[in-house]
RNA sequence: GGCGACGUAGCUCAGUUGGUGAGAGCGCUCGACUCAUAAUCGAGAGGUCGACAGUUCGAAUCUGUCCGUCGCUACCA
């Protein structure tokens, strides 16, 4: 009945901070799915952690005049605050940079190595002879041999758009020393990914359930391309050491291989931080486990193609269940990147909004089919005229009414055929969610929860228990019993979406466990209530927003 | 260039395998109510479903072309 749940989340990579686009891409919609699983029992191990290796960290830190740790440990410390501030609740939030990671990182590459599935091949690579380093091909400019454009990029031309190979470049020069880049042949080792793109294909054939957009492009990607072998270690001194030294000095192994065993070194450090070294095998070593990796479109392949044989070449570990990725919020139709100042940054959007109004709104936008486009204006119109019109002034104006009539939740007895109508809708409400969020489509669950508060704000305005205080005060308890009856069950709907404000409700109405709708206890006394939410002034945030975000 | 996706009411988006008069939330108009954060409830207006041409008894839903937007293209992770 309790099934161990792996709720794996695409890691921040921590080479500058993050913005609400990678919120509502991953973060949130993990910590709502992962929130609603603890709630109907069971057993969720929720991991990620900065992702700390990679070349834009190193570069990053050179054009600063600081190390690599430097960058990482400024960007970890911003993101685990964050985290608390709005609430996602890992179980386990750690880093790549750590020697357990390492460790479990150097286990996997010898297994693989073991079985044949790692090799060594020698291959020519841009050098920077000033740096003394190997360059990424994005980092390597020159001039753009099909548009003569002065500054195409060694990966792609931003003038014509087209794909290049850094050889193809007309006067190549590094972006980091602007050096002219020279060839030098250096040995790595790869990871037989095409060893792997039969039982990759036939094991993806078999998902149920996926989203289209993911199973169609993993699908086409492993039947008509198949997988390609990929160099995991680079000339880089910052990432995972080797656990062989065979490739002499100056190699480790490359990012891309490293973050995604991320997942698995976090269960186990997570296991191993609470006394109890094997309790990870649960969710890894257990047919019956349930994976979903949360992550934004760009990672659908390291996960559904890459991290799947990796696994396969490990041994026997559990592959993904569902990886319900998200497409991009775009602000002002652009994909929202900090780097380029599109959007809002977390930090941002914590300074404008209270931390359950930017979950709520970033909730009903969740790009689940496509892209979604919002702004600041929507972010504060879902907050206002949804979530604080609906919801928080619902929850104060029965709490009001109870405090101020009753002084405590009243009896309910005799209620009738309109009371156990609005009960139901409120419990269909809640079952229907439940169900929307068991399959990832948390858009729709927001929705249906907010649903049952519609339902009693017209069962409020339908029984008028304002009138019938004075002309049957009787009749009037028992609706506003019911009333309170049926917001105990919303809340519950609402939240896994709203931590900050169920947690308010708890201490008021008393806690409930389980997804579902409890009565509130008669005699459980109501105070004068403050409420949930405050509206946000329009006006006020758009004059001090940056245009470009309106 | 190649691959893929998208373009549905003012805004943000739903629309299973083609089939009774095209939907939701918000906004807007009108009405009701006044307990509540000028909140709530009801009713209504509003769209030739990007354009054109096809397939079909019948298409927002299938095919082709075009226009527009975007993503991916394996050294950004």
């Amino acid at each position: 009945m309790s099934t161990p749940v792996l709720v794996a989340v695409g890691w921040p990579y921590a080479s500058g901070s993050r913005h609400v686009g990678h919120l509502a891409g991953a973060y949130l919609p993990a910590d709502v799915f992962a929130r609603h699983q603890r709630r109907v029992g069971n057993e969720v191990l929720m991991v990620s952690g900065s992702d700390v290796h990679g070349t834009p960290i190193t570069v990053r830190a050179d054009a600063e005049g600081v190390t690599p740790q430097d960058i990482v440990d400024r960007y970890h410390n911003e993101f685990v605050a964050q985290w608390a501030e709005i609430g996602i609740a890992w179980d386990n939030y750690t880093t790549t940079g750590t020697p357990h990671h390492a460790r479990v990182t150097q286990e996997m590459f010898l297994q693989q190595l073991e079985n044949g599935h790692i090799d060594k091949r020698t291959s020519d690579q841009f050098y920077d002879p000033e740096a003394d380093r190997f360059l990424p091909d994005r980092y390597i400019e020159g001039t753009c041999p099909h548009c003569d454009y002065a500054e195409a990029r060694g990966d792609q031309c931003d003038n014509c758009g087209r794909t290049l190979d850094a050889t193809d470049l007309v006067s190549p020069r590094s972006t980091i020393s602007g050096a002219t880049p020279v060839l030098r042949a250096t040995e790595h080792f790869y990871f037989r990914y095409s060893d792997f793109t039969e039982r990759v294909a036939a094991w993806l054939r078999t998902r149920k359930g996926w989203r289209p957009h993911v199973h169609n492009f993993v699908l086409a990607w492993a039947e008509e391309d198949g997988l390609l072998d990929r160099a995991i270690t680079r000339d880089i001194e910052w990432g995972v050491e080797l656990p062989v030294d065979d490739l002499g000095p100056g190699k480790r192994i490359y990012v891309w291989y490293d973050a995604v065993i991320g997942y698995l070194s976090a269960s186990q450090e997570w296991a191993a931080q609470r006394g109890d070294d094997d309790r990870w095998r649960l969710w890894w070593e257990n047919d019956d486990a349930r994976h979903v990796y949360f992550i934004g479109k760009d990672n659908v392949p390291f996960h559904c193609l890459f991290w799947p044989a990796q696994l396969m070449g490990a041994g026997d570990l559990h592959l993904p269940d569902d990886v319900p990725a998200n497409q991009y919020v775009t602000f002002k139709g652009g994909k929202a990147s900090s780097s380029r100042g599109v959007g809002l940054t977390i930090a941002e959007g914590l300074e404008l909004f209270q931390p359950d109004g930017l979950r709520y709104a970033l909730a009903a936008n969740f790009p689940e089919q496509a892209d979604t486009d919002i702004s600041v204006a929507e972010i504060a119109r879902r907050i206002n005229e949804e979530l604080v019109a609906t919801w928080g002034n619902l929850v104060n104006r029965v709490l009001s009414m109870v405090h101020k009539n009753h002084g405590a939740q009243p009896a309910s007895d005799g209620r009738t055929a309109q009371d156990e109508a609005v009960l139901a809708a409120v419990d269909a409400s809640l079952a229907t969610a439940g169900e929307q969020i068991e399959r990832v489509e948390l858009r729709n669950a927001l929705r249906t929860a907010m649903d049952g508060a519609q339902a009693i704000n017209a069962y409020l305005n339908a029984t008028e228990p304002w009138k019938l205080a004075k002309s049957d005060p009787e009749r009037s308890a028992v609706v506003l019993a019911t009333a309170l009856d049926g917001i105990n069950g919303v809340r519950v709907a609402l939240s896994p979406f709203l931590p900050f404000s169920s947690a308010i409700l708890d201490d008021a109405l008393g806690a409930v466990d389980g997804w579902q709708r409890v009565p509130v206890a008669p005699g459980t006394p109501i105070a004068k209530p403050v409420p949930l939410f405050t509206k946000v002034d329009v006006d006020e945030l758009l004059a001090d927003a940056d245009p470009a975000d309106g």
